[in-house]
This record gives C-alpha cells, sequence and structure tokens, in this order.
DNA sequence: TTGAAAGCGCTAACAG
DNA sequence: CTGTTAGCGCTTTCAA
C-alpha cells in the first residue's frame, strides 16, 4: 500500500462515461433531484456503486450545498453536551448531512475563529452551543449562514432557538428543598457583568429562578447569593464563604454540578456531613452527578431533546432561510439524590 | 439585518480588482508562494483587509488544500480525549489549519462514515484517536491522506501513530499496590477477542502489562483476570464476581476509571470499605477521578503531549507524505490518591 | 516578477 | 426526460 497515494479519484465524469450518460444525469441522481428515469437512475447507480464513487464535497459547494452542518462547541469539557450532539446526530444521520464539531474553546475569539471557519468552508448550517460572543456576533453569523442558537435566551429574528427552561429549573431545586423543610437556602451563582449577557445566559437564569422561586415560596428574606464561577473552585470558594455566615445555610443550590464538587469538598473539610447537616444540589445532571459514591441531586435538561430541536429547526430553515424565527423551550426535570434530605432538627 | 441574506461573498477576483493585480498575485499572497513583489505583497493585503476578503475553503481545494484538519473522536464522552483535544488544537492554533471534529460515536461504520465524510471533504489531514477499526480500514484511509493514529498499539508503514504505554502504566498501578502490601490484586479487563485488537488496543496492553507486572513481582499465582466491559456496569458486574472469590483480593486493578466506579458501587453495597477493606485503582485519570468524594488512584497519560506529537507528526507528513512512519510512544504517570492504601492485617 | 488562461468537480440554467 | 454549456472561486501552469 503507497503511503497517502494522490491516485487520481473517481469523478462524476467517470460515473457519466462508465453508465453512457450525461454528468447531468448523474448530478441529478446524487442529489434525487427531478428530471431522471427510473431506469436512468438505476443505471447510474449500479456505476457508481462499481467505481466507488464519492462525490466531491468542496466542488458540490462551488455550486450548490456542502452537505456539512458545523456545531460550534464551546467547551468540550462540559458533560452536557454529549446529550445534544447525540440529539443532532440521531436526527441527522439518515440525511445526506455530515455533522463537524467545531471546538470553540476559549471565550468570544476562539468563537469567532471557529464561525469564520465554518463559513469559509461554506457549511450548509450553523449550532452554536451555549456561545458566550456576543449578540451581535450571533447575529453576523446567522445572516450569513442559517443558524440555530442552543442555551442561550433571548430571542432574534435572525436565527432560531432552543433552550431549557432554566428559571424553572431553578425552582424544581428550591420548591424540593423547601419541601424537604429548608428555608435558609443559599445560591452559588456565575459572576456575570455585562448586561445583556445577564439576560440571555443560562447561569444567570438559574440566579433569577432561584430569587423567584424563594420569594413565591415567602423565604425573600432567606435569599442569599454568592458569585464565583462555575468550577469547581467557584464552588468551593462559595461554600467557604456561606460557611463563615453567623447562621449557616441549611442546603446550597449550586448553580451547576461541577460547582457543586466543589461544595461538597469545602462542606466535608469543614466537618460537617452531606445531607445530615446541610444539603447540597446541582445542575445539569452530568455523569459524575450519578456516580455511586457522589449521587448528587440535580436538574436535568433533556439534553436529547435540545439536540434534536436544533437540528430539526436547521433543517427548517436551510429549506426556508426567510421564515420567522423560532423559539423552542423545553422543560427541565428533577432527579433527586442522595445528597438532599430534610434540614437538621 | 436579513435573515441569512445570501449577498454575493467577496472573491479573489474583487480583491485583485480592488489592488489593481491580477488574481494570480493574490493567490500567491494568501499562500505566501514565492513570485510577490514585497509592495505588491503589501498591496494586496491591504485590499483584503479593506474588503474583509477571506478565501472559499471549498475552493481552494479544488486545486490546492483545504486547510482543514479532521480529529474522528470515537466517543466524546470519554473524559480523556480533550487534553488530547488541547494539545492538537494548541499546536495548530498558530497555523492556517483548522481543527473539526468528527464524532465517531458507534463503532467501525460510524468511524467508517466520519473518515470517508473527511476524505470526501477533501481534509488535509486526519488524525484518528483511538479507532476501533480494523487496521485495514485505518491503512485504507492513510492511503488516500495523511494519517496519524493515536492511541492504538502496532506500527504500521502508510500512518504514523502516537500511544502511550499501557503495559508500563499497568506496572505502576500494580507495582504501587505491591508496594502498599498487597499481593492478592486483581484485575478488571474489557473483553476483547478479535486478535488484531488483543495486540493493539489500548485496554488489552494494560491487562498484559498487569500481568507482567505481576510476574515480575513473584505473584503469578496471585494473577485474576476478570473479563467485562469498560463502562461503569462492567466495573460492578467485574467487582461482584470478584467479591465472590472464596479468598477476596485486596486491591482491585480496574482497567478504566469508569469501571472503578462500578467496582466502588460493588464494595460500598457489600459493606466494605475502600481502602480499608480493598484498595481500588483507576486508569486515565479522569476528571471525576479527581473529586474530592471519589478521589481515585489511577494513571495519566500525557494527553496534552499526546496531542501535540500528533499534531506535529500530522503537519511533518502533509509536508512529506513519503517519508518513513513514525512511532511516538510516551510515558504515563502514577496519580496516588485516597482509594489505595495498605491491606487490611 | 507578473498575469492570462486553463481547469479542479460539480450544479444550474437552458435548450432540445 | 435528457444533454450541452457556462460558470462557482480558487490554484496552477506557462508565457511574457
Amino acid at each position: 500500500m503507497e503511503p497517502s497515494a494522490p491516485s487520481r479519484r473517481v469523478t462524476i465524469v467517470d460515473v457519466a462515461r462508465h453508465a453512457q450518460v450525461s454528468t447531468t444525469a448523474v448530478s441529478k441522481v446524487l442529489r434525487n433531484a427531478y428530471g431522471a428515469s427510473p431506469e436512468m437512475r438505476a443505471k447510474v447507480r449500479r456505476a457508481i456503486d462499481e467505481l466507488g464513487y464519492r462525490p466531491h464535497a468542496g466542488a458540490r459547494g462551488l455550486r450548490g450545498q456542502t452537505y456539512t452542518i458545523g456545531v460550534m462547541l464551546p467547551d468540550i469539557r462540559n458533560p452536557f453536551f454529549p446529550e445534544i450532539l447525540d440529539g443532532i446526530t440521531g436526527s441527522l444521520e439518515d440525511t445526506e448531512y455530515q455533522v463537524f464539531l467545531g471546538p470553540g474553546g476559549n471565550g468570544e475569539k476562539a468563537e469567532a475563529r471557529v464561525t469564520e471557519a465554518m463559513i469559509d468552508r461554506r457549511m450548509d448550517g450553523i449550532i452554536m452551543i451555549a456561545p458566550v460572543s456576543p449578540r451581535t456576533h450571533l447575529e453576523q453569523v446567522a445572516s450569513s449562514v442559517p443558524t440555530v442558537v442552543v442555551g442561550r435566551h433571548g430571542s432574534s429574528p435572525v436565527y432560531d432557538t432552543v433552550v431549557d427552561d432554566d428559571v424553572e429549573g431553578a425552582s424544581l431545586i428550591v420548591d424540593h428543598l423547601a419541601g424537604l423543610g429548608h428555608r435558609r437556602i443559599a445560591h452559588i451563582e456565575h459572576r456575570e457583568t455585562d448586561p445583556t449577557r445577564r439576560a440571555e445566559m443560562p447561569n444567570a437564569r438559574r440566579a433569577d429562578g432561584y430569587r423567584q422561586a424563594m420569594r413565591a415560596l415567602g423565604l425573600a428574606e432567606s435569599i442569599d447569593v454568592v458569585s464565583t464561577s462555575y468550577t469547581q473552585e467557584g464552588g468551593y470558594k462559595g461554600a467557604k464563604e456561606l460557611l463563615a455566615r453567623p447562621r449557616l445555610p441549611t442546603a446550597v443550590f449550586a448553580g451547576a454540578d461541577i460547582v457543586a464538587m466543589g461544595v461538597l469538598e469545602a462542606v466535608a473539610e469543614a466537618g460537617l456531613s452531606v445531607p445530615g447537616d446541610i444539603s447540597v444540589a446541582g445542575y445539569d445532571n452530568t455523569t459524575f452527578a450519578a456516580l455511586g459514591p457522589i449521587s448528587l441531586t440535580s436538574v436535568d435538561q433533556a439534553g436529547h431533546e435540545i439536540g434534536r430541536n436544533a437540528a430539526r429547526l436547521l433543517l427548517e430553515r436551510i429549506a426556508d432561510r426567510r421564515r420567522p424565527s423560532v423559539q423552542v423551550r423545553l422543560s427541565p426535570t428533577l432527579v433527586p439524590r442522595r445528597t438532599t434530605a430534610r434540614p437538621p432538627e
């Protein structure tokens, strides 16, 4: 076997010649386009199989579509994304479209690089998962290619959105804890200063949902929010701060599972037990939340459903670029586990 | 802002006109190719900036390169991949190349689909991470595009490889446990029947490494391997089996962290404590192994280094497709944590 | 050093 | 229903 032999690939011309038809005919068969008799289709398909022909996506893209969907993933480490991704690829695997993930890694700049790269490659559509870029950038992307934005609140006329209701998710947790008898329920949020992001980012909505739910339960005076970041360290620091309060909270609602991990660590260090002395809840129902030694009460976003909807909306928008934008909102569910229980007497 | 307005993009012709030069000149500047005076370069670059021109990757690919690198990822859930990915993207971010991930999901078929899609898009190179496909498929891919295979033992003349030494990693664990005083050290492996895969897949090498290390320590008669799968459930079942032995092992080396999670669960169910009654070790040093409540002893593969090497080899091979293939082998390190300790008296 | 012209592989527009 | 023709946006000859 030759190392990467640049042997000429089979082209549409080869197929046409082999099948004794025009390239146009082959093209029509490839695209299932109108204007080819059944016999011709059969003949062409046979030639394609016999020659092992595969169309060159780049060349197709020069005139038509590239049959490529780009998914921008800000943080591949986030254990919540695989579910969404499965939903997307599952919906697309019976289509001609192929999904490629662009690692959006490090903030706005990396996101911009990836989206530009997707546009440079004329991808037919883009799904942006929990982007942190300013809205103007999202709209700029959306104005040049069909786009669906996932995990970001607020709507735009130029892109469709799919979100899970973070306000509802937060109240699921608060209600659950209050139902167990807790009153001093604290929350650890991700610090957010930018006003647009305060309105659009899931973390901010969760904090709002917490406040709303507390008020609805008549626990307004117990509202206690610590601002750190959605990291294990953020959870650790936030919990340290809470554990220094004159009156300890009996429950901590961490805005994300990873934050809850830091909380568990700090609580253990303080010699307190979970859930005996203090209940802890997270958000996202990540893989490790379910692990035996952790067993963290959390909120499950219907990741698979989110992905399915995103894919569906994108296909619809590719088919009709000027239809009005759509917003899909899904509801989360509570997953109670062993880190939450009745407060100490 | 128009919803996805198909407004004509700036092309190389626009740039050429704006700069008052030929398209050939612009092309040369784009590719840093030989044959353009400094003044011309400056003029062209200015035009590019002024017009906000970005080359169409697909069109470039029709004659030259696509400046796209594909990374096939079999299982996006595996917490070990992000490190490798960071290594790859880090090495490539100062180049013209853009990385896209292909979700290889469900076994050979999905892997084939993704690699074909990458080839259809004329990606300039492919990195396959821990592929499960038969070697013939890997070689077929490699024969049509520069390829680096990561996390798979055995070499091929047509592709380069980067692996972490799994035999060494296994012996790190066994030596660690033996050093603590353990003699009855059992191992849970991933069942592998295919002979090529037994030789090439990391899981099989780990099992071999375990046996080798046990023999080297004179513990040959204590060798005890249970074959299940690299899943939490596999770990659970494997541990159940081990806990039914007439003489219990004092330590269990699980072939992967996720397997160790299942082991911890089974051990807890049996009313035994870790590491008091039984020590447990994993492999991969995944994110959750470090979490406080888990604190699992594990083996860290130098993921970042693996990624860096893979990217470097790929660029070298893209530059010279007929150079002899290269194999890089890196060494893992032990990360002792709280799940391993001296055996009970 | 520069640019004109051909062509990469495909699809769209059109004519038969 | 079928085929011919003209590009898509770029790189690569090859001549000037």
